[in-house]
DNA sequence: TTGTAGGCGTTATCAG
DNA sequence: CTGATAACGCCTACAA
């Protein structure tokens, strides 16, 4: 491959300024960019980005940590693909090229070294789990001033920088659609207790039920763990109190399915299903029958946001531009989620 | 940080010594070894990966490049994300990174220039196009010799290293586990044919049909592009003549469900829907209703698959060590599927 | 078994 | 506006 001197001596110019004319910094006369324009065209040269890399002490590279998943379906892939899709377009848009990684099973991973050995310039972290390691982990990764920004979880009493969907009003929507229309026992399908945005459903089912004059019946409260199947076993409370409930609101798409699935499986029809609202809006909920509607969460965009923040952030922040484009730069910040309705819901 | 300096001050060697002992290369004293772990451990060292990346002329990461998805819900992500999966298992087992890049909508992808700026050391990419100019780029990378390998795309007079699942004999299967059962007027959705898939899949229900003793029916062959909306479509043409189709196969889960929602819209019941098969066995497969009967893709062994092919090949191949472990290098290889079978295609 | 020193391809600083 | 020239942090012969 072509060398920077060649192209240096080709186009009759010092090698700084080829670099130069590449990177477009300083005052170059017009027609030595030229000459080196075309030089290097023709000798095909490419700058390594390794060199570079080195020479800026800066990777290039934006991290994306994502959570164990496969053949372990308890989220829709669906999910972290749209998210991945909205954090690529933003790298892409500022030159950063994506560094993915899967978080292993048992062990915590170790954020700092990832800056340490300069692997990346910043982070994203995806499905963090809200355990004492973990916790120490990303303590460390801010004490050390690193960039990084949290997605799809919350960690209460830090102030780590945190991208989510509002998930209390998404789930306040859910219910006020179920109560607007008249029904009174509404069954909530939680997910466990450990995601934050387990708890902020719960509160926005509170609030929606309050609005409507009622109280959450801790008789209507179940658990799975965001896993079709856990649907599926919880259609077997369900289904033993169908006479009481006339709606079921679950935490996501996959457990509402799963809950009309083990439905059918005791011989309930279609006619005496209770109404039914999912959460995320993943691809599964225009597939299922009955159409199923559903919180729509803004994934792709949230994933544009978390690499926005992370690259004007990283991108050097003078003291002047600071808190003017990014007000909330290190604070946690919620996009508004929206309910799409189907036929899963309607009163018939 | 710790440099690598201080390390070398503290254990009282060289730095050089610092990097063998770290490296694990070169005869070392234990004892050496181990005044240098300490002092490394003790200042928290941890060496550059720029820096070694640079030295080495090694980039350390395997390239993935991605078909550009968003919204556009013509694949499952599932898809993707197992593959992904699959790569992410083989690259961290042989310490590699992931450098994940998505396709742009119209622009051919430069991936030569990705090895020539020294991002990857190999790539593998998911989702190409057969036409001309990704062809064409595909070639020179092939030229100039960069290790790259292609999922899910068979390119027809060229020996590039590919890797696929076989979907001759799985789309066999589906028409033989239906022809089985004594259908005889069996649909074929299939997906456009400028997929080499699509091209295959048409071959294996061939095959099948012919086993059976029976021809392809061109009246019963349709095209879709791989979208639920398509399959909707498509359930026009089959409600119009359902007294002669007893079963349907489709080159994918989304198609098949397409197209019993559009038999749905068309209030046809489901005791008198057609036997479906469908393909990849995405998780919308088993979310169906009825549950989808499909045959399933081995997507994250071909994904450890094509990973390892690569960094097999890049990790230094030997004259001698060819062709013993890897015979098929540079061929295609095919990974078995397996026909799921759910109540969709079963006789009732 | 270990130290020394050159080189990797840029960037960036400092003269000119 | 442009040309030298030090870093940058690590790897790796080569020498000892």
């Amino acid at each position: 491959m072509a060398s920077r001197k060649e192209v240096a001596d080709l186009a009759g110019v010092s090698e700084a300024t080829v670099s130069r004319v590449l990177n477009g910094v300083g005052p170059i006369k017009e027609e030595t960019r030229r000459k080196v324009i075309e030089a290097s065209e023709q000798l095909g040269y490419v700058p390594s980005a390794l060199a570079r890399s080195f020479a800026r002490s800066k990777s290039g590279n934006l991290g994306v940590v994502l959570p164990y998943v496969p053949k372990a379906h308890l989220f829709s892939a669906y999910f972290f693909s749209e998210m991945l899709s909205g954090i690529g377009s933003k790298a892409r848009d500022n030159g950063m090229d994506l560094l993915v990684m899967f978080r292993t099973p048992g062990e915590v991973m170790n954020y700092t070294d990832l800056f340490r050995r300069q692997k990346v310039d910043a982070c994203i972290i995806l499905g963090a789990r809200d355990d004492y390691g973990e916790l120490e982990a990303l303590q460390q990764l801010q004490q050390e001033g690193h960039p990084f920004c949290i997605m799809n979880q919350h960690f209460d009493s830090e102030s780590f920088m945190e991208v989510d969907a509002d998930h209390v009003e998404g789930s306040r929507q859910a219910i006020r659609h179920l109560t607007d229309q008249g029904y009174r026992n509404i069954a909530f399908l939680n997910g466990p207790d450990s995601y934050s945005n387990s708890q902020e459903r719960l509160q926005g089912v509170q609030i929606g039920l309050n609005e409507a004059g009622m109280q959450v019946d801790s008789s209507l409260l179940l658990e799975g763990n965001y896993s079709r199947r856990s649907g599926v076993e919880a259609a077997a409370t369900i289904a033993a109190q169908l006479d009481e409930i006339d709606a079921v609101f679950a935490a996501n798409d996959r457990m509402a399915i799963g809950v009309m699935h083990g439905l059918r499986e005791r011989g309930i029809k279609v006619q005496d299903f209770p109404a039914f609202v999912g959460y995320d809006d993943s691809d599964a909920a225009e597939m299922a029958v009955p159409p199923l509607s559903s919180v729509r969460v803004p994934f792709y965009e949230m994933g544009e946001l978390a690499a926005s923040k992370l690259i004007h952030r990283s991108l050097g922040v003078t003291a002047s531009s600071v808190n003017t484009d990014f007000p909330s730069e290190t604070a946690r910040q919620l996009l508004p989620t929206e309910l799409i309705i189907r036929a899963s819901s309607i009163r018939n």
